[in-house]
DNA sequence: CACAAAAGGTTGATGCGTCAACTGCGCCTA
DNA sequence: TAGGCGCAGTTGACGCATCAACCTTTTGTG
């Protein structure tokens, strides 16, 4: 069946050995994360961005905006949290609740930090080295550009939210 | 809260804002693969194998060795999209079926392709030139093969398929 | 004041991903 | 030829992600 010329052969290649890398690393350091200390990697996110919070509490939104999930995923994922005891919502406003880390919750992450922060500095840092690391970083960051861009200029403008 | 040193500064930033950038990316290039033409990314990933197939069939465990899925993952996707009409199971040798891109199938990639490497062109490649894209390329390529080495080494030697 | 709109969050339905257990066929070795 | 092993694939249960609909409190606006 017909292969059609998408890219340039070399690039295509480059583009496909991104994908490939990306999908093992993740896939190897989500399992790694699961099986050592029983956090998925959605875990991890939440409770890194709590424990750095100045106060250990955000609200639900503001979590949204750092970790860019859904609400709905958020809700949902809070609620699961909540229940093996890793976070607590407290009411504070009486409107919007706040996300607070519990002792558990701080345990787990100071736990699994180390292992889990040494493990990407073997695969990906030591490979790549800090200068390499950096350029990526700075590609990300222009890419996350054109991202932003081109969201805003497709979605239909009365759609705020999501999309 | 206190922010361990994992990284240098720099190292941590940058691999954040290469982290951000990969999640905007995905999750808005399949959100457009989604809403325009009805595909998830696994879907496409899994017919664009099956189009590139010189016979445009291929046993479930090779599509498993080209997407790096797992293989229960697969069984379940495979019915899936069978039901939907884009591929379908033929028994050949009596004991493994063959996976089959079907007309709809073709179609619905043909369809879509273009659209979708027309993104990822503008996005990254465009943003990027083709000259980091290779690097990123190679970069991907020496990750890659830290992940497999480190799975190699982690994993207890009598875990085959997975892990 | 009344009504509308928006922002933050929750809920339920549904599809997806993962894990562990199981099936069925072929191969090996005794 | 029988028993055991292993590979390819399936199944079921469960947790996760997404979408649309909804609820509640606040903020206009006539």
């Amino acid at each position: 069946m017909a292969n059609e010329p998408w890219f340039r052969d070399d690039e295509q290649k480059a583009w496909r050995s991104y994908l490939l890398m990306w999908k093992l690393l993740e896939t190897h350091v989500s399992r790694h994360l699961q099986r050592e200390f029983g956090l998925s990697a959605s875990d991890f996110e939440i409770l890194v961005n709590l424990s750095e919070a100045p106060t250990g509490r955000m609200r639900a939104f503001e979590l949204g905006e750092a970790t860019q999930w859904e609400k709905s995923r958020m809700s949902h994922h809070l609620t699961r949290m909540e229940k093996r005891g890793l976070i607590a919502k407290v009411a504070c406003d009486a409107r919007y609740p706040e996300i607070v880390i519990t002792d558990q919750g701080m345990e787990a992450i100071k736990a699994c930090a180390p292992a889990h922060a040494a493990l990407i500095r073997e695969l990906v840092l030591d490979t790549l080295g800090t200068e390499r690391l950096i350029e990526l970083g700075e590609a990300g960051a222009e890419v996350a550009t054109a991202v932003e861009k081109h969201r805003q200029t497709t979605c239909p403008p009365d759609v705020r939210g999501e999309c």
